[in-house]
DNA sequence: AAATGTAAAGTAAGCGCTTACCTCACCGTA
DNA sequence: TACGGTGAGGTAAGCGCTTACTTTACATTT
């Protein structure tokens, strides 16, 4: 039988009140030596553990963050391939708090996940909340109980912490080695949902390079994939179909690149020769496909870990100046785009 | 400034007592609608979120399952790869407990995690203890405190609910396709750590099958990789050293099948025509390497599944009898052991 | 008109822990 | 001998919420 023992019960198998225990167990002072030992022993010999709620509420500090996060996975095609982004974001997040002795409450707003999240902010000391996972309405509630961080696709005007990747800077070099490197001209973007701050700023990163190419840019993206596989694998037939396809399709993430790729296979054009094509994220998925996908690397563990840092200072210190923390992003080269380096090895 | 408010200060801004605010909250009876209207107004209003802890003591229950996971990525030789399997198991378990209504604390407990683990302990309704992320010792002690629920690597001879995979019958499965399917006679089987009972249960799975064949039955495994990538190539690179190489190499877990691969790579050999290789997991990286690995599939997810609902099963009736969930594998036949099938497509 | 029932709402006792404040015994010192 | 100081340890007031038990005010019934 499970039963929770309580800080009094130890207090009384060992003839003290339950201030010494508490003491003790905080290695506070104002017991002797022989007192300290009796109440150790008597907790461990009734597998004492302090409730958390209690320490919670007389902290008035629960010593956990909270991690919210779409669920992309039930999104997904496949039930298998897991939307690595938000897993290793998780990991960041797990560790960095870890490291700050704190644990990580984790939890997918699907939908009507208001609830959940509701009771979510009640438990914790702060929030992460992972790209779109809530209603900026909500996030601003909730903002009044918790110190949150938006991570990825940002609140423009928020007075809120910011943490996410340089999607701009990222996708501006990524275009950029296209056009010079392989002298491409006819690119077509492909991009994410329109109205992710993410797929925006990864747009305007490759207008910045087409213009100072001095190519046409474009004032919308040749097609929209969501994001995903399947929405990569729609742009791409549609691509194709369009007349004149272009030289080199940019997806606006791996997760539409690798979509866009088995659309291609299947049609039999071959990539990069064929038409070359590039990603965004650099999912673990991506050195392994067929080619090796060229793609720009978000230090997605960092932007967890980064998030759970700041949220960590921001609880600490409540007043201080808001941090908005761009993460910068890695050009990584591999066959798709038609390098021939043998950078990122092949598994 | 971030500031909880309390549902003394609901009650006050509209004139009611605190029980009447909790009785509107809880949609429970005892007040006009209109009492009812003028709360919820005042508790929007003002932001208000239930207290966790506050609730958590009122309750008795923080409407909070753990889980506990060994920190595998820090062993990990890249720190971009990442272990899949707890990356589902994770998922799986953040399912179904929203599905449930609660939320999932998860903290590794690497090495010295003893005190956060102290901590989770306080905080949930009821654990997930993966693998050995903890000390058998410690496992019993908190159980004691609150329902647990064993994933993976079964604590034997323990009266805890368990869940895990059917290594045994796994690896019997694959062991039996290589011997019937490709007739190969000389195998050896890559173990992981010796003192894990899942390397164990598939080994014995193994053995099984040899003994089946009418083979001679290796008392120990051919090798001990550790279930890490480094491990298998380890040792791989130790077995085309010894004089005679097996026909097939049976690896006890994906990642060390994907360390094997490249070590058979890197010398020359071909896979499957000069030695066949297979793994065990099924993680997402196992269809993309090449050649595809044959391997056994584990439910990863809804180990992480099941073990939620099994949990939650005991909280809900501590005194039921005890559960031990061993769920089916399935064996996914690729390219690497011999078949030319082309099943578990290619991306 | 008194008795009874009922819906609405308040009172206050916890839940398990922390901690400010207090007591007590015992020490050294004037 | 009286007194202040000090370390050990106790008391009890919260922390924010739930809920059993009451109270109050009417509406019904006899």
């Amino acid at each position: 039988m499970v039963t929770r023992s309580t800080i009094y019960q130890v207090a009384r198998r060992c003839g003290v009140s339950t201030a010494t225990v508490s003491r003790v167990m905080h290695d506070g002072t104002g017991f002797s030596p022989p007192t300290r030992k009796r109440v150790l022993a008597a907790a461990a010999a009734m597998g004492w553990v302090p409730s958390g709620p209690a320490r919670g509420l007389a902290f008035r500090k629960t010593g956990i963050v909270g991690l919210l996060f779409p669920d992309l996975a039930s999104f997904s095609e496949s039930e298998e391939e897991s939307p690595l982004f938000i897993d290793q974001v998780i990991r960041g997040a797990e560790r960095a708090a870890a490291a700050a002795g704190v644990a990580v409450l984790i939890a997918a707003t699907r939908g009507a996940g208001r609830k959940l999240a509701r009771s979510v902010v009640g438990q914790v000391d702060g929030l992460v909340v992972l790209a779109r996972s809530l209603p900026v309405k909500d996030i601003q509630i909730f903002s009044r109980s918790v110190p949150i961080v938006v991570l990825a696709d940002r609140l423009n005007g928020s007075r809120l912490d910011y943490v996410g990747a340089d999607n701009r800077g990222g996708m501006r070099e990524l275009t950029a080695h296209v056009l010079t490197v392989h002298r491409f001209t006819r690119l077509a973007f492909v991009g994410g949902p329109a109205r992710s701050p993410d797929s925006q700023e990864r747009f305007a990163g490759f207008r910045m390079a087409m213009r100072a190419a001095g190519l046409s840019v474009p004032g919308r993206p040749a097609a929209d994939g969501g994001f995903t596989e399947a929405g990569g694998a729609r742009a791409m037939r549609a691509l194709l179909a369009s007349g004149k396809p272009p030289q080199a399709v940019l997806f606006g993430n791996d997760e539409m690149a690798v979509g866009g790729l088995s659309v291609l296979r299947a049609a039999g054009v071959r990539v990069p020769s064929g038409i070359a094509v590039t990603g965004f994220d650099d999912i673990a998925l991506s050195r392994h496909v067929q080619p090796s996908l060229t793609t720009v690397k978000q230090p997605m563990r960092d932007l967890g870990g980064q998030a759970v840092r700041v949220l960590l200072a921001r609880v600490a210190e409540p007043a201080s100046r808001r941090q908005s923390l761009v993460l910068p992003t890695q050009l990584v080269v591999r066959r798709s785009c038609g390098c021939t380096t043998r950078r990122g090895m092949a598994a």
